[in-house]
DNA sequence: AGATACCCTGATGT
DNA sequence: AACATCAGGGTAT
């Protein structure tokens, strides 16, 4: 360490309804994104520490590249590594190219709520609290691997498994203060026949068997098999997009090959396929139906009856292809939308708080963050006003609402 | 189709 | 304080 280049703060201008990272980062379809100061978001990408900050008007970002070629990185060619020793002109980043890609900024998503609003009165209602939440393209073997740790299992625990996944298995990209970020470890790196009882030791119980099986399929397979399963319109970083095929209530028929052929892997069911899909392969139409999407279905689409009363794989298709039918092809991105408004991290948004009656109810609601008040309350628990000045991030997203909304944010 | 076990962790209840 | 119970982005059998 110490050998780190870094690239000064630069910035690309977007709207907070174009791109939230504040939701978009903490809304459970990446793990690995952490906190990395007052408002600032940091991640291991592409061989880069990645930092990121937002305000109503710019997404401002640096990235810190180790000097020299990691040893421990997944070696290729000598020849394709450029001369990473070379200080980095701001010309020639790629960085702004990857926050392209990984944020997936090509679709104007103000537009798209708006046609996903005048298609469904339930999205119209409440997707106003949960603007700029957009699906990622991440790795599609990050994704696979993210969303086989997740069954029955919670945001936090899966993200604490994905980072000693890489700490284990990872690449060492560096250092911001005393923390270390290590890349996401490719399939080769799991495949000893070790892994699987280490990973138990880790704590990733009975999905440490699924990892290290799916781990050697998909090393056998070869590593381009999965990325061979993306949608041709949104392809790896770099390559030219084609069509994508003809759409239906079912979906492409691209997706629907993509799906089946991940069935075949161990610890991947219908919604964890339909999660790779989505947020790992492009597929916009891939709609995961998890107890969140299901509890929807139930309270807002009169599922639960009939036919449909549990969750079973025929009523899982049907909702599905509801939800496809109601929102088109890009479903899954508008799915993503309402599965953030169910989450309990969020649910401040929704509700104004019953606030005790002290002159402390005047903080405002809205801004609210159940995490950040849990940790607060176990240092002091009496003072509960403190946390204003520690979530500066959704005072900056409020700032981005209407005026409208930051009125009434004090009515009660 | 429906029922059950599966690993573990933090929160909540007695 | 110690211990029981349970939910948490499902999947395999």
């Amino acid at each position: 360490m110490g050998n780190l280049r870094f690239t000064e703060w630069q910035r690309l201008p977007i709207s907070l309804t174009e791109l939230c990272i504040n939701t978009t980062l903490r809304c459970g379809q990446s793990f690995r994104w952490r906190k990395s100061g007052d408002d600032e978001w940091s991640c291991a990408l592409h061989g880069r520490i990645l930092s990121l900050r937002q305000d109503a008007e710019f997404l401002h970002y640096r990235a810190i590249f180790p000097s020299k070629p990691n040893h421990l990185l997944p070696s290729p060619p000598p020849s394709a590594t450029p001369s990473a020793a070379e200080s980095p002109s701001p010309e020639d980043d790629d960085t702004p190219a990857l926050i392209e890609h990984y944020f997936n900024l090509r679709p104007n998503l103000g537009q798209l709520y708006e046609e996903w609003a005048a298609a469904d009165t339930n999205f119209k209602e409440k997707a106003p609290k949960f603007t700029g939440v957009r699906i990622l393209k991440q790795d599609a073997w990050e994704a696979l691997v993210g969303f086989i740790c997740s069954s029955n299992n919670n945001i936090a625990r899966i993200s604490q498994m994905v980072e000693k996944l890489c700490t284990n298995y990872g690449p060492l990209i560096g250092h911001l203060g005393k923390t270390p970020y290590h890349d996401f470890p490719p399939a080769s790196a799991l495949t000893d026949a070790k892994v699987e009882q280490q990973l138990r030791q880790l704590g990733f119980g009975y999905r440490a068997k699924y990892l290290y099986q799916t781990a050697l399929m998909v090393s056998d397979k070869g590593e381009a098999w999965l990325d061979g399963l993306r949608n041709p319109e949104s392809p790896v970083l770099g390559a030219e997009p084609c069509s994508g095929g003809q759409f239906t209530d079912g979906g492409r028929e691209g997706y629907r090959t993509a799906h089946e052929e991940l069935l075949a892997l161990q610890g991947v069911g219908p919604k964890v396929a339909d999660c790779v899909c989505l947020m790992g392969l492009g597929w916009g139409e891939a709609v995961p139906v998890d107890t969140h999407v299901w509890q929807i279905a139930q309270r807002d689409y009169k599922f639960g009856k009939g036919k449909h009363s549990s969750l079973t794989k025929a009523t899982y298709d049907a909702v599905a292809n509801k939800f496809r039918g109601l929102w088109g092809k890009e479903a899954g991105w508008a799915h993503s939308v309402l599965f953030t408004a169910d989450l309990k991290t969020f649910s401040e948004r929704l509700v104004a708080k019953v606030g005790v009656k002290e002159e402390t109810i005047e903080v405002k609601v809205e801004q609210e963050d159940v995490g950040i008040i849990s940790k607060t309350e176990e240092k002091v628990a009496s003072k509960k006003v403190k946390r204003e000045a520690e979530d500066e991030h959704q005072a900056v997203e409020a700032q981005g609402r209407t005026t409208k909304r930051t009125r009434r944010s004090r009515a009660r």
